[in-house]
DNA sequence: TTGAAAGCGATACCAA
DNA sequence: TTGGTATCGCTTTCAA
């Protein structure tokens, strides 16, 4: 009764059903015109007037209904990941989504912060989406895959550093970054070195095979390796600061330059000479590494292209029968710079 | 014919009726269990029944039957940031999103790189969700908003610092930033002020308002203001640092401590004094401005809490009728710290 | 307490 | 060249 003015906010969204009443057509007619369907031939006059009705409507698909009606959805389905990512990660992914998208398909996030993997691998199923890419690990596990597959999920591909039980990989090698630093630390001389591991949760995925590659390059040298736990703020840098002496190292790799800094930062307010005393090595190569007193040495990682990791979605929905693919696609070099350099001392500030 | 061996991946994706044949029971009963619909009473043993069906089969409900039947889909829509967000932001998404789960919304973000505005809001509008929230600006435009409004968006909300027509904004208002960091720097006795505007596109939008608030806090004291454009490299660092002598400036708000770590590096690499001759002051209080030398004056922001924008977001998605409201939820205060002390000269290395 | 059936929006086969 | 219609998986009203 009561005529709402309501800015015509309550008039009901438009559909096919609609469009071919307008343009005085079938629901049929509407569908072929608009999705061009070449196996039939319409006229260009009608062609014309559903596209003028569906302009005036504002029409726009839905999307569900469609993919109900299709039977695939072509989403491809990325779990978000909960830490920030870095510019490393951000440009990745940026690429790949870029890349998806010139194959059609849809890129959706989902993040899953406080379920648990089952209850996770559950929620994504249920958008039936036609891939899942997302770092393996915790996120996605053995079940969590199996349980994907059997929803329909055509293709699931891992990015992290270890192969997931029925998934294909793209298998970013973690131990190379860490294998890098231990070579680089014992060629400048250095036997007692110590591994930066992160406190913080969800980044044991990273750390624990970088941890194991500094192992496996000192392996049989005689240099020792000491895996240092460091949360990622000043009390925590100064506390391990402290104790510095009676670890008696001589090299440490941070993990990455941002935990690099903080505890170089520490060692430095303690006293202790960097490189002189001990050489400290970050990864990741960013841009502050370069900005510090001294420049700090650091792992440079040339990750897959996004264009690559597009393309093999794109082949394992088209042929999902195959075994799971394994590809390695890290490759990382140390970039030697300023801390730790063998047999001087830090410059000084100007 | 051909018995394919697949490891049964071909087998179909089971539906609700594959589980009501299973239990014995009707597609109707089995939607009741599975729902928990309380207005029905189904007795326990059939309940049982149901519930051992879909295990064994590994049922999992498919969310666009489900929204296409009941109309709505409660996916609140997040179009994903195409720059790299930092720790303040991401803490934020993910109260967010954490918030929104507990009412029982699916949170999805879309990536829309390298689509137009309408293009992207087309997209988004294909899956109708019932809510979309995202900065506003480039992103998020007037028309945009409308086609989703169209579409059965229930609620469209903007974060950006400007609002848009249509949408309802928790608003964040970046003027406070450069207020702040103004305000400080003249407390300080600075009179010629550089403000650092980031040449990377997509930063416009909290570039500009952080500029035309130190542009409001130096209104009317006599002082000035120069903005300087900025790429984050370390070459138009150098160059901007070689300019310095002839801008005569004594302080420079640095858009964020990143950027303020780096225009710091480069002036200090020319031998001006941080402080003395130029204070520097940056924004959002990453750790890293704690551990430079001198510490980092920077400006701390308070954003809105996750818990409140999902309020808001449930409470318009019921009243969706309501005019758009406005809120402010961003406050921010200076933090002094050495790069913006008066009258010393900074501390010396130990 | 349970089942039959309508229908959400779009597509594609078969007829006309 | 175009239209009628069955169908995708699920929810929900109405009947039994």
């Amino acid at each position: 009764m009561s005529q709402i003015p309501h800015t015509s906010a309550e008039r009901p969204v438009p559909t096919s059903a609609d469009v071919a009443r307008l343009a005085g057509v079938s629901r049929a007619t509407v569908s072929y015109v608009l999705n061009g369907t070449s196996a039939v031939r319409i006229s260009e006059a009608t062609r014309i007037r559903v596209r003028e009705a569906a302009d005036e409507l504002g029409y726009i698909p839905h999307a569900a209904a469609r993919s109900l009606r299709s039977g695939s959805s072509r989403m491809v389905l990325l779990p978000a990941s909960p830490v920030p990512v870095g510019p490393l990660y951000s440009r990745f992914f940026n690429e790949f989504q870029w890349a998806l998208r010139r194959f059609d398909y849809t890129v959706v996030q989902y993040g899953s912060l406080g379920l648990s993997p089952d209850e996770a691998a559950r929620a994504w199923a249920e958008l039936r989406p036609v891939a899942v890419v997302g770092l393996g690990g915790p996120q996605l596990t053995a079940a969590g895959i199996q349980l994907l597959r059997r929803s329909g999920v055509k293709a699931v591909i891992t990015l992290g550093p270890e192969p997931v039980a029925g998934a294909h990989a793209l298998a970013m090698d973690h131990r190379q970054v860490g294998l890098c630093a231990g070579a680089h630390l014992l060629e400048r001389g250095r036997r007692r070195i110590g591994v930066v591991v992160p406190r913080e949760p969800g980044l044991e995925m990273f750390s624990q095979p970088r941890l194991a590659g500094v192992r496996a390059a000192v392996e049989g040298s005689g240099a020792t390796v000491e895996p240092l736990a460091l949360s990622y703020d000043e009390e925590s840098a100064a506390a391990l600061a402290e104790r510095w002496p009676a670890l008696g190292l001589d090299a440490v790799f941070a993990y990455n330059d941002e935990y690099a800094m903080l505890l170089m930062r520490a060692l430095q307010d303690r006293g202790i000479d960097i490189p002189g005393e001990c050489a400290v090595m970050g990864a990741d190569d960013l841009l502050l590494g370069r900005l510090l007193r001294p420049r700090l040495s650091t792992v440079q990682l040339d990750m897959a292209t996004g264009q690559q990791l597009a393309e093999l979605v794109e082949r394992v929905v088209r042929d999902p029968g195959g075994e799971p693919e394994r590809h390695d696609m890290m490759a990382a070099r140390a970039i030697p710079r300023e801390s730790t350099q063998p047999g001087r001392r830090a410059p000084a500030h100007t």
